[in-house]
DNA sequence: GGTTGAGTGCAACCAAAGGTTGCGAAAGGT
DNA sequence: ACCTTTCGCAACCTTTGGTTGCACTCAACC
């Protein structure tokens, strides 16, 4: 169910940092390593990491413009990963109602059996 | 929209091998550190650091049994795991179809007064 | 009841990831 | 030309995930 290249796509969208910074391209439209470390609570190197990171896995992609690198959301790539984290999460809510529904057939039966 | 806890339950679910043992313990119910690592690639004392983690943010409690230590997933708490989950995913498909409605927006005005 | 075995926890040690500072180089504004 | 901005690279530190090794506990079995 969950390949390598979606565990790296997870692994990406894991980091609190990296979410905020998709989140900012998201909001703001394109960035640099500079602009958007100026609204986040790490340095610009460190920005420039998580922006690698994103690259690598393609959920951003970069356009050199002059002495900046405008880096931007690739959709189709986001959207995978949001297909992901969708999926992730309807598993493991229908797991849960799952165990819900048992227990409380459990629960019926000791009553209907027991009495109390 | 991301406090320090939502963080700790994000970075706890954010790990592979840890979203992996959530799962094993839905499907296969409770269990140990000792089993759960027979089904997973890391050895009995990486899983049983994990699932301090897991324990820790809330998502699992664990039951003494004798000599062993029954974990198993609190419902609620990874209902929340799961909320947020679906919360960023929402965000994000909710910017990406508002970027691209006004992609296609500036796209038709461009042919409208251009022509090609 | 002592021995043996499975399960656990703790400690030391290693590698990778995230973060910082410092520096040098390229590109733009004056 | 000069200064500023932005970037990339390198060194270093800390945290985290992983491993091995060892000692302890509890259950089972003779």
């Amino acid at each position: 169910m969950s390949a390598a290249v979606d565990d790296e796509l997870w692994s990406a969208i894991g980091d609190p940092i990296r979410r905020t910074m998709i989140d900012l391209l998201l909001a703001d439209g394109p960035g640099t390593a500079t602009s958007l470390s100026r609204r986040l609570p790490v340095t610009r190197q460190a920005v420039s990491k998580h922006l690698a990171v994103l690259d690598r896995v393609g959920l951003i992609h970069a356009e050199p413009a002059g002495r900046e690198r405008h880096y931007q959301v690739d959709e189709a790539q986001l959207a995978r990963a949001v297909a992901q984290l969708s999926a992730v999460g309807s598993t493991w809510d229908a797991r849960l109602r799952r165990i819900k529904r048992i227990a409380e057939t459990i629960e019926r039966h000791r009553t209907t059996n027991q009495g109390g």
